[in-house]
DNA sequence: AATGAATGAGGGTTCATTCAT
DNA sequence: AATGAATGAACCCTCATTCAT
């Protein structure tokens, strides 16, 4: 049977889009998006100028592609991830999300987070986006794992979306770090970003443990009298 | 009884540069460095454009004192809140970082984390700074706090310095929400992002008590068997 | 038969740079680097302005392309000229003298000397490559010619460098002359520079002579005694 | 008898024309005159940017009194020169010439020269005053001085305006090199401008004595039969 | 008379976009 | 589909000139 004959030259077209968008995406969260020129873009992807307008057709169009491309790939695998998770709500938080959160981290689609953070005022269409596909199913997730564990007297009641944040902004945090300070002066202090991840999520959970503070721990903000 | 002779003119002159920096910065902040034009903040200043030059060489000098300027204030208040403190350690979290950390919010200075975020990687000088004057005196302090609470038996030993990213980043993080998502689409779930911190800070410190497991609360990392 | 497949625009790009430079040097001869405006060499080659920076990446850079390319032209075709050169050293002086001074005199790279003379304080590395190119080797082959007249017997003893600019200065004075002066005010006292140059070398070669100076003729500086 | 109080300030007010003239000459020759600020002129003069524009009111008026008074200056110091010579023509041309242009040379006059070649395009008006006021009555006094030496049969009858520019082209090209290719690279083969001064005047000179030709000399270019 | 802060038109340079090849 | 030369609007910065003090 014979296999359809790929030539280099058509895998090499088929691949462009694709070539286009990550060099695109390097170079927007580096320089920002205002900063970086079609001409680097192009060199990098091994293109010329020209080329670009092919495919995309206006910078601001192309910075779109590379948002939506990255977020909605990102957004499958957490999906896929979660469907196919046999197991607790916990573990789906304990487990799950540092394995979710790493994967992000060590792909360029950490540098999408700068990205929104620096370009969403110029470009608030991608706000949009950003809220709907991204933030609101995320959330959504987490809360519901939360919401559960509440009812099921795990959790001290507590407001869900502030204790969603209280996991997931740090996350978000490392993220932007990466590709900000991190790209220059390293903060060792953080050690491995996955341990960090793994002990904040260990802290934010205990901190939802119903339990009997053990006298003279750390005062809780309203100290019982006697 | 003589009139101080300061003319209008004067007093203008004088005013000058933090007029021109606060123009800056929430053009800065707003549009990123790069698409910002010398023009607007001079207009917004209420100047020409000439002006700016009389005050500020380039454009790249007056990003660097926007940002120092503000740093300066908020690191000299945070400073003097820490020093005039009476009390806990543990109040210095509960407390002060709070309150702290809502001036900030409240502030234009809260711009200059995105500020950073977006331009240090075009200008890795601004790196240097902001650690040595930001990042390394704010972490020593806190970190200090927590260490001192392990010593005494009140918090479980752990990682201090992640402890402190934990409690930190979601502040940081909540700054860069303001001057980007924030500032298209409200996250309106948050509530009063002061509510949010205040829980935030007790979820941690919650988490960093010493105090026995109540059966059946959410799993510790590694579950006893039985 | 195949046409060469040279097209218009193919024909339009190799041209460009000598375009450019013929624009650039008479713009620069005429007002001065410094009051000269890009946008006015492009116009006048007939580009945009963007155009330039396609070929030439400064003004600054420009303006030495400008210099060496003439002068390297210069250099050549009067090296050539003195290679092909048959007959006596003074014919050297006499006749081919003139007709080099001559095509430089009528040719843009007249304007060469004006722009040297104007803007080697602001450029000093043109007066290096001036020295080196032009000058040393110009003076080193007149130089060559007095000297062996010298001790051939035919010319008194001088200093042969003193001769040597007494020869060439008014040719390159008037080089300037056409582009300042004599752009403005005709000095028509001058005839025909080309009649001018050759009195004057005759004028100077004749000083050069040795001879018995005639009774009562113009004193010579220390009169023989009795 | 009390000598009238002249404070040093109203010393400084009277000096102040003349010191701004200085500093503007000064820098029109170094750098040009559209690359010259008016800035500096004020700051080599020692007052303020203002402070000019109560003497000069624009650029260009300032060139065109740089210009006037150093000439006038100059030509003034040449005419008594002239009035108070006493001795033959012959003279006239072998030692006021060369110790009337060793002033030039020495003083900032020598500069002009340079400013009027760079800036009489931009300029015309210059080149009626030059021509007007110097260089026609420069040429008619020495034009003068050898038409009478022909008339007297000390000179062979040539182009007298040719021998003019003859004598006279040298000296000015060397105060134009002395301001450009002079301040950068030194001609060192030069030896003493004054020296080949004297060396040159005496070759023209020397060029236009009669004289039976030593047979064998430097051909001339017509030689008479016989 | 003197200052120097302020202005704003103007010039060098960049770069997104177009289009002939 | 791919190229890269060409364009020209836009931006940073300069500097002659003005004017309130």
């Amino acid at each position: 049977m014979s296999v359809p004959a790929v030539t280099p030259r058509q895998r090499r077209k088929e691949a462009r889009p694709q070539e286009l968008l990550d060099a695109a995406l390097e170079l927007f969260v580096e320089k920002g998006f205002a900063a970086t020129r079609q001409d680097e873009i192009a060199a990098r992807a091994g293109v010329s100028k020209g080329t670009l307008y092919l495919y995309y057709p206006s910078k601001e169009e192309l910075l779109k592609a590379v948002i939506r491309e990255r977020l909605s790939t990102e957004i499958e695998a957490g999906m896929q991830q979660v469907r196919q998770h046999v197991g607790s709500n916990a573990d789906l938080l304990r487990s799950l999300l540092p394995r979710w959160w790493e994967n992000m981290f060590n792909s360029p689609a950490s540098g999408v987070f700068k990205l929104i953070i620096t370009e969403v005022r110029t470009f608030p269409e991608i706000a949009d986006y950003y809220m709907r596909e991204v933030v609101e199913p995320g959330h959504h997730l987490i809360g519901t794992v939360l919401q559960r564990g509440i009812e099921a007297g795990e959790f001290r009641p507590i407001n869900v979306e502030g204790a969603v944040h209280s996991l997931v902004l740090p996350m978000v945090m490392l993220c932007l770090h990466k590709h900000s300070l991190g790209a220059c002066s390293a903060i060792e202090s953080l050690g491995h970003p996955h341990d960090f991840i793994q002990q904040h999520i260990d802290l934010v959970l205990r901190g939802l443990e119903i339990r009997d503070t053990k006298p003279g721990a750390a005062a809780p903000r309203k100290p019982r009298p006697g």
